[in-house]
DNA sequence: AAAGTTATAGGACAATTGTCCCAGAAATGT
DNA sequence: ACATTTCTGGGACAATTGTCCTATAACTTT
C-alpha cells in the first residue's frame, strides 16, 4: 500500500489543476498528462472524480491548517498575525490574478454544481475564520470577533475576485493598505464597534 | 429576419443558465431543452458556443445599463443610489446565496478558461464602477471616488461570495446594513480620508 | 526461485460534447 | 399562386467525457 508516492503525486497535480482551470473543467486526461501516468490506472488510485475532489479538499485544508499554526508560531501578536493573513494577497498575487482565490472559486463552482462537496470546501473559510476570530479575541474584541473576521474574509475575497477580473497589480497593494490601516483602527479603537456587525 | 423572438429566448435561457451552473457545465443541450429548441436549430442563431457568451455578456450590460439608470432617475441623491447598490445583495439574496454573483463568477470563470471575452466579461464591472465613481463624486468625494467605488464593489464581490459558501441569510442583512453605515460614516465624514479605504 | 500482492498501461464502453449539414416547414414578397 | 428567403428539426460527425476491465509489469514476501 506504499502507492502513497503516485496517488500523492495525483492529488497535487489535481489540486493545482483545479484552481488553474476549475474543477469540472479539469479532466481526468489533463491530470493524467501532468502526473505522466495512463488514464486507465486513475481508478486504481480513486474510483471516481468526486472521490478525488474530495482528496483535493483534504489537501488544502490540511495546507491550510499548517499554514495557521505557522502564522501562530511566527507572529508576535494578534495583529501581525492577521497581517500574516492579509498578505497572503500580496504573495499569492500573481495567481489570484490569474485564477483568483481557490478557497472562494472552488466553493462557488462547487454551489453551482449542487455538488455535495461544497459543504466541505466551504470548510476551509471556517479555518479562516475561526483562526481570525481567536485573533481578534486576543485583541480584546471577543464581543464582535467573529464579526470582524467576516469583515477580512469578505474583503478579501472581493480582492481576489477584482484582481482576477481587472488584472491591476497595483489594486491589491492599495487594497492591502488599506485593510491594514483598517486593521491599526481597529487595534487602537479597543472597545466593539456599535455597528450592527456583532454575529453570535 | 425577424428570429429575434427565438434568437432573444435562447440568449434569455443561456443567461440563466449560464448563471446558475457556470459557462463551461452548461451545454447546448440543456440550453435546447430550456428554450424548447433542437439542437441543430441552434446553429442559425449562434454559430459557436463563444458567440452565444458574446451576446450574453451584452444583454447582460444593457440590463445593468437600464437599471443603473433606473437608480439614477428614482434615486432622490447620491447617498440614496449607492444604497440601491448595496441593496441588491438583499434583493437577489436566494439567487445568490445558491450560485453568487452573476458578473464575479462568470468573469472567474472565464479567466481561469483564459477565455477571450473575459475582459468583455469584467466591463460589466466597469459599470457599476464608474457609476459609484460618480455618486461619490456628486458627494463631494471626488479625490477618492474611485476607490470608494472600489471598496463597494469589492465588499459586495466577498459577500456574495461567503453567502454562497455559508449560505447563512442572516450573514447578508449583516453585511448590508454594516456596509449602509459605512456609507453614511463616509458621507458625514465629508473631507477626503487619509487611508482611502476606511470602513468601519 | 516461487508465490502472492500491488501498481500500471492500454483499450473498450456508452454517453455527451460542440459542430455541421440538409431536407423541409413557415413566412415573406411578388 | 408562385418563388425566395427565413427558420427549424433530425440526424451525422469526430472528439472527449467519466468509468470500467484485463493482461502484465513491478514489487514483496516467502
Amino acid at each position: 500500500m506504499q502507492d502513497g508516492k503516485t496517488a500523492e503525486r495525483i492529488v497535487d497535480c489535481a489540486d493545482d489543476l483545479f484552481y488553474r482551470q476549475g474543477f469540472e473543467a479539469t479532466s481526468f486526461a489533463d491530470i493524467a498528462g501532468a502526473v505522466g501516468i495512463s488514464r486507465g490506472n486513475f481508478y486504481y488510485h480513486f474510483k471516481a472524480k468526486d472521490d478525488l475532489l474530495e482528496a483535493v479538499i483534504a489537501r488544502r485544508m490540511a495546507n491550510t491548517s499548517v499554514m495557521l499554526r505557522d502564522w501562530e508560531i511566527t507572529g508576535e501578536d494578534p495583529a501581525e498575525r492577521i497581517r500574516s493573513f492579509i498578505q497572503i494577497l500580496i504573495r499569492n498575487r500573481d495567481k489570484i490574478e490569474q485564477y483568483g482565490c481557490p478557497v472562494g472559486s472552488l466553493s462557488t463552482e462547487l454551489a453551482k454544481l449542487n455538488h455535495t462537496a461544497q459543504e466541505e470546501a466551504a470548510r476551509i473559510f471556517t479555518l479562516f475564520r475561526v483562526w481570525l476570530r481567536r485573533q481578534f479575541e486576543k485583541l480584546g474584541r471577543a464581543s464582535d470577533a467573529d464579526a470582524l473576521a467576516m469583515h477580512l474574509l469578505v474583503r478579501s475575497q472581493g480582492v481576489a475576485t477584482l484582481s482576477a477580473a481587472y488584472r491591476d497589480p497595483a489594486f491589491v497593494e492599495r487594497e492591502v493598505v488599506s485593510m491594514c490601516a483598517w486593521l491599526a483602527d481597529e487595534v487602537a479603537g479597543g472597545a466593539a464597534v456599535p455597528s450592527p456587525t456583532k454575529p453570535h
